[in-house]
DNA sequence: GTGGTCTAGACCACG
DNA sequence: GTGGTCTAGACCACG
């Protein structure tokens, strides 16, 4: 795995973007199902960061159904496909867009050019072999 | 103007509620630049909440360009021009964007269904009139 | 006297911009010693702001000794030599520079550049005749 | 670091007072970036003035870019360099002087002199060992 | 232990 | 009446 890089300045707490990381990590397929993650001990060795916020990114991982975390096999990225789109989901996901995009809209922002960048930014992801 | 309704229990914070619903006050045109806000004091009041919460919300509003704050004359929508698409706003923004993607990505959201839901957002600040 | 410029939405309160307008009128000699000033409602009317915030403005110019209120003959510029670089002035002038010179050095502005500005700034002031 | 003094006295409020004397600190030199500051808390008390004073003047402090504010790990003097001469920053400092200079100049005070003083203050910052 | 948020309440400057 | 400043005190998130 890549090492990830934090942040320390940022206003988003360590422990979130570690997660974030993690998710992107998976989309982009740098971190396939299955694969194994550093122990949570390794992982906050090697960021330099408490173990507890390590811990604490894996916990909501595993809680979103992103992770699976065996006391012995140590922690994987869950095998069995990853969390869906559910409605609960999708409620959350409009309801961090939604500032977002009324803040474009004050600002100017033509619905093209904002769907031009989410449309690059999801370009990142797409599958090279594709 | 029409009251805006806040969620204490979300973990977004009271004042950046506050905030957000301003902008996508303004971004629905419900709120128009030159119009006057409550005072500080007076929104507090409606919405239950402390004077100082109010008022962070609008200094933040203020520094970011979206309103004035008169010392007498009170609270009124930018009446020239809302801050603009610059450079620091569109890091800020792909910045804020970049996870919510890396998550549709994961959950095996398309790249459509994601424009779809950035679309139907958009659609609600469009000119009715146009 | 040529009507002075006043920003509402300037932190500074109308009351001190008036009067630093008017100090800065008297440098200019836009303003000479014995003219008269518009009366406290003329004034306030003139530029829409309420007497008293005039009056305040006329009351600190007496106190600092550029100004004479005569009940009857009204406002003039202090005929008889403006006020001088005591130790108070020269006090609160370093009082007032302090903070400004301390930034300029922390944001690395060399001696020169400072200077310079203050320079340029009292090239304003220079006798045109000289 | 040098114990900051207040005056209560004074018609600047307490939290630039703060700010000001901590950009102070850094032109001397008695500040060095990566060096940390006490916490909001312990400057407080040490001061004995309220915690959200304190906090006032490292939020601007920050906002200006002379700070770091990490949730755990304190406040710093901002590492990677100070903010630098930009427009907004000379706009700004011209308008804070003009009105210092209108009264010099108004009070008799002559150019050679006001640079003087401007002199003298700039010597405080003078690198010792140079 | 640190900053972040929020409250309740006070006095002041401005106009 | 408005925002600006300040206080005293509380609980929470982060690590």
């Amino acid at each position: 795995m890549v090492i990830l890089e934090l942040d320390l300045n940022s206003d988003t707490p360590i422990y979130l973007q570690i997660k974030e990381k993690i998710i992107e990590g998976i989309a982009l397929k740098q971190l396939v199902p299955g694969e194994g993650l550093p122990s949570v001990r390794a992982l906050a060795s090697d960021l330099g960061v408490n173990m507890h916020t390590v811990n604490k990114a894996y916990q909501l991982l595993k809680q979103d159904g992103y992770l699976l975390i065996h006391r012995q096999k140590g922690v994987v990225i869950q095998p069995e496909g990853m969390p869906s789109v559910d409605n609960d989901y999708l409620e959350k996901l409009k309801n961090r867009l939604q500032p977002l995009i009324s803040e474009s809209v004050c600002r100017g922002m033509t619905s093209e050019q904002f769907m031009r960048i989410c449309h690059d930014i999801l370009g990142q992801f797409e599958e090279k072999g594709e």
